[in-house]
DNA sequence: TAGATTGTTAATCGATTAACAATC
DNA sequence: TAGATTGTTAATCGATTAACAATC
């Protein structure tokens, strides 16, 4: 049973796909070709195509594909039909933030406590979640099965908490503190680097103000 | 003068050189080589030097690349010596969490304004940028400068404000709203879909525990 | 000068697109 | 059955890596 690694790129447009078969959903169009989804998505059906059949046939000649069905599989490939329990590290604004979206527990992300190293925070709750002092995290980790962890600290202290949540057992970080950081190869990291983000819109508008002022 | 259209995978890449040359710039660092930068960054010092050679030859051989020199070049390739000020459109947690950020001020993009439907927001100020009413982002936009704006809105109303948008002459959308927006051309979005992001996460997290349930 | 390291060309690798036989 | 559309192989395109001459 050869296994053939699926590319990160194919990886990132998953939920893409994702996204857009819900909405066909939410519409209730019950059948969808990958020539007519290409249309919507603005990738070739032939990506959509070879993407999916990675992952197994999921359509029928002549007909397409079933939106629920491969909604439902690609959820499944996603790992959406297992749930996780997390903690977010760092209750400043963008934690608060995080902590009062409720659609990542629509997809099976529930978030069970904050940290902070402030004790002005301490005590106080988040839709309900409770913000609890550092040295009350390894215990609640245990108590309450956390397996991944959302980092919304200064750039400063991320790694050395880093290394400590892999201590105490965590498996995924969704890091959003501006640096990389360094844990071993059984631990997933997930970066989002919001002002990378904002440079690359930066680079684009340039281009195209550029592109202007030649015309 | 012919130009090369540089891939976005190099784009992507360039704000992370910039921020490890930013890095190296603090702790006194004068000149690298692409061989020992490689090695910090877990990329090939040939990739290095390819992406770099996008854009001319910041270096000298025998000698490597002058820190400070390539820290200010790329700074310039990506834009960050202009100076942009931004709108944010959606005063709820991410927004203001976002208006609250000053490191987006330090490369040049200045939060002028916050824009929500919600009249109980309307009058109150977040880090002291006012949060003011739809019907005034036409003139807001006109008399403050404003060419990027900061998309973050429940996706339902997203496609429709952008619009409105570029219609005032907005030329750059951070779109963290899910969905994808339809702009014109000349329109540059750089998207930050955090669901997304989750996915991926929830993903590899799944592969690693499928590793280990073979081992 | 000798050693180091770039800039750049060539080789390889991987991802995307095209094409079409299989089949519903 | 005829038409539609997948699954999959082959062709193309682009991005990454390797190699090395140029040169500081």
């Amino acid at each position: 049973m050869e296994k053939k690694e699926i590319s990160q790129a194919v990886i990132t447009r998953l939920p893409r796909y994702y996204r857009y078969l819900g909405e066909l959903l939410e519409n209730s169009i019950e059948r969808i070709s990958s020539n007519e989804l290409s249309k919507r998505m603005q990738v070739t059906a032939s990506q959509i195509r070879q993407d999916l059949n990675n992952f197994g046939g999921f359509g029928q000649q002549g007909y397409g594909y079933n939106v629920k069905y491969l909604h439902t599989e690609i959820g499944k490939i996603l790992g959406l039909d297992d749930k996780h329990n997390l903690i977010i590290i760092g209750a400043g604004n963008l934690g608060q933030a995080l902590a009062n979206y409720t659609s990542f527990e629509r997809i099976g992300f529930v978030i069970k406590g904050l940290f902070d190293i402030n004790p002005k925070l301490n005590g106080i709750t988040v839709r309900g979640i409770p913000v609890k002092r550092m040295d009350e995290m390894q215990n609640f980790i245990k108590e309450h099965s956390i397996d991944m962890a959302i980092l919304t600290i200064p750039k400063e202290r991320a790694i050395e908490v880093a290394t400590m949540l892999v201590d105490f057992g965590i498996k995924g970080i969704w890091n959003f503190a501006h640096t990389d950081l360094n844990v071993p190869d059984d631990v997933v990291v997930e970066n989002v680097h919001l002002s990378e983000s904002l440079m690359r819109l930066s680079y684009n508008l340039k281009q195209e103000e550029n592109k202007n002022n030649v015309k």
